[in-house]
DNA sequence: CAGCAGGGGGCGC
DNA sequence: CGCCCCCTGCTGG
């Protein structure tokens, strides 16, 4: 192939190995081989068992053979987001993080995920390899969001994973399925309707007719199947196809389907419909990275305190995945050992997020979204697309105070996990006050959207006081409580260092949830100013309770659904009442019941009425419900609910006038 | 425009 | 031979 040319021919180096079928000089043999298998028509002996991929340079073929094994080891420091190739990286670093320092050298050392390699080892793995991308992703998180879009992909992928995860393996497919995927899709869209003109309107679709057909069958097989057109084309068209084999639609749609479940968060997704919620997912996982990663680099990506937020998002990050998805739990755990970067108080807490998300794994995908993205928009998209609509409408509900009772039992029950983890038997403060920030960053984390919101609006309210109700309400009701909690010193809150802590997440999750839930849910909530009147009666009693060992988290869930119960069935059943009342008496007893709480929500139902029982045992009969409250100020505290109630229930029936 | 994947080439072991 | 890097093409938003 090569000819050794004369020294005239070499230019000035020493190339003295020329390509006979072109002008391609080489300093050795060896380069010109490669360049005539390459460039010139050579054989390509080098398969790619993942797909139908063919080439004849090895370094190509472990390029593409990595794509299928480790699919994106890349972590950006900056961001989440992750590439399969350095290159790549280089690229995103350099286009996004242009006034960041050189750290894709970093960058490309701290490949995301080793594990990636772990499955790759797997044979046929495809499937498994997404896995692996997605806890790549997933690790990535937390950083800022400018390169969330990118990353989002890589969340979609995460939020595929994490749903997936069980399953375990990840797949490496999944990166380059990504996109991929989405055109498979598409693509299976169109196929299922009939291979439409469509399709066929470019390469595209061609490739992706092929990857549905290569996906039904095994990857490896389809080389044959596949006689792409041209020598690139068939690359390519191999490739395509092999992502979608790999994943194989089914995959695919599962992930599609995680992603709808999951509201959005996984950016990875990058399918449309998954695409949508993945964007804000994958900024979360793009936070959620460097903070893993480089929690410095978190800091100015969201400007908030870099080592407190950074632990703080990493956790609302955990507790998202956790919430939504056991694997994703799990996945964020391995991550964060993988990285090492556990954020500084999360340790501990992180384990227990996992813990309890893997507990509460079973609560639908209720707040999941938040958890994971610092960045808001995330969270929003991920609402939107995840539990979207219902999400939001049930924040609404919750923020109105009519919170539809589906979701409560979840968050009852994740509570109730969360507070049976925690210390069951009377705890003493100390006991509490750690139970209570477990709760918080728990629910935070597990049910984040919902409960984080509430619980804010707790901390706020307790830390504004109990200023007039009127007051309280209107900031309570449009503000979000992101501003609120920022608003609000953290010393403020009565509890201090532990409602700190819970604080630092739910202002996280808070900000992220208020900014994506609130504006869906404050028009109606807005309208009615009666949630945020609720809110402020919960968070006296909090404050009141709140140096009692608040069983916070429980607490605050039974607050939130006491808010929502309130108005709903507060003053209508006992039921929904009791749940309130529970709560905000509990609370207010909570001093005494802090401990008490968790069983009881343990048992929820069973434990509501218990509740009320307790309740009853105070000297403070109320008039509407019959429960007796020990203290005056409880009692008082719960006739305000009543009094909200009224009020809230004026209202709407007004409005619906 | 951004991201992904492949091709191609240079260089070191 | 293998690794790394750069460039390019394609695709999707």
């Amino acid at each position: 192939m090569y000819v050794f040319c004369n020294i005239s021919c070499l230019p000035s180096g020493e190339k003295p190995f020329k390509c006979d079928q072109c002008s391609y000089v080489a300093s050795n043999q060896h380069e010109v081989t490669r360049h005539a298998r390459q460039v010139h028509n050579g054989p390509k002996p080098l398969n790619c068992p993942h797909c139908d991929y063919k080439t004849a340079d090895r370094s190509n073929f472990k390029k593409h053979v990595e794509l299928h094994v480790n699919p994106r080891q890349f972590n950006c420091p900056v961001c989440d987001y992750a590439a399969s190739k350095k290159c790549n990286l280089q690229y995103h670093f350099k286009s996004k993080h242009p006034t960041c320092p050189d750290k894709t050298m970093d960058v490309s050392k701290v490949k995301l995920k080793k594990t990636k390699k772990r499955e790759a080892d797997l044979p046929g793995n495809k499937i498994t390899d997404e896995k692996t991308e997605k806890e790549q992703t997933k690790v990535k998180g937390d950083v800022s969001g400018k390169k969330n879009e990118r990353s989002v992909k890589v969340e979609k992928k995460d939020n595929v994973s994490k749903e997936k995860k069980p399953y375990s393996s990840a797949s490496t497919h999944m990166a380059t399925r990504t996109r991929k995927s989405a055109a498979e899709t598409k693509e299976v869209d169109v196929h299922t309707g009939n291979n439409s003109e469509k399709t066929f309107k470019t390469k595209k679709s061609k490739r992706k007719m092929e990857a549905e057909a290569h996906s039904l069958q095994d990857p490896v097989n389809d080389e044959e199947h596949v006689t792409k057109k041209k020598k690139k084309a068939e690359s390519k068209s191999k490739n395509s196809q092999e992502v979608p084999k790999g994943d194989s639609k089914v995959d695919e749609n599962k992930k599609q389907n995680i992603y709808m479940q999951k509201g959005t968060k996984k950016k990875t997704l990058k399918n449309k419909p998954c695409k949508k919620s993945s964007k804000p997912a994958q900024r979360e996982t793009v936070q959620r990275r460097p903070s893993q990663v480089e929690p410095a680099q978190v800091g100015p990506v969201q400007t908030e305190p870099p080592p407190p937020m950074a632990s703080v998002q990493g956790r609302p990050v955990q507790t998202e995945a956790t919430p939504p998805v056991g694997p994703a739990e799990v996945e964020f755990v391995q991550k964060g050992p993988v990285h090492m970067e556990p954020p500084l108080t999360m340790g501990p807490a992180e384990v227990e997020v996992v813990q309890k998300g893997l507990v509460e794994m079973e609560p639908p995908p209720p707040t999941e979204p938040i958890p994971k993205r610092s960045p808001r928009k995330d969270n929003k998209k991920e609402k939107s697309n995840m539990q979207g609509e219902v999400a939001q409408k049930e924040q609404v509900l919750i923020e109105v105070g009519l919170v539809p009772v589906a979701d409560r039992p979840l968050l009852k029950e994740s509570t109730g996990t969360q507070d049976l983890l925690a210390p069951s038997p009377p705890l003493p403060k100390e006991n509490v006050k750690e139970e209570e920030s477990k709760d918080q960053k728990l629910l935070t984390a597990d049910e984040g959207n919902k409960e984080a919101p509430l619980q804010k609006v707790e901390a706020e309210d307790a830390g504004k006081s109990l200023a007039g109700v009127a007051a309280v309400t209107k900031e309570s009701a449009p503000i979000s409580s992101s501003e609120k909690n920022l608003n609000l010193p953290e010393g403020e809150t009565s509890d201090g260092g532990h409602q700190a802590d819970t604080v630092l997440c739910e202002m996280e999750v808070d900000t992220e949830e208020n900014k994506t839930e609130n504006p869906s849910g404050r028009d109606p909530a807005v309208e009615d100013p009666v949630p945020p009147l609720l809110l402020p009666l919960p968070l006296e009693k909090h404050e009141a309770v709140s140096k009692t060992a608040m069983a916070s988290p429980p607490v605050t869930m039974a607050v939130n659904e006491s808010q929502e119960m309130d108005e709903d069935e507060g003053i209508h059943s006992h039921d929904g009442s009791d749940l309130s009342d529970n709560l905000s008496e509990d609370s207010d007893d909570s001093g005494l019941n802090g401990a008490r709480q968790v069983p009881q929500e343990a048992s929820r139902k069973n434990a509501k009425e218990a509740s009320a029982v307790k309740v009853t045992e105070g000297d403070f009969v109320c008039i509407f419900c019959d429960r007796s409250f020990r203290k005056e100020k409880d009692y008082s505290k719960h006739l305000n609910r009543h009094l909200v109630n009224v009020y809230f229930l004026e209202k709407a029936a007004q409005g619906q006038e």
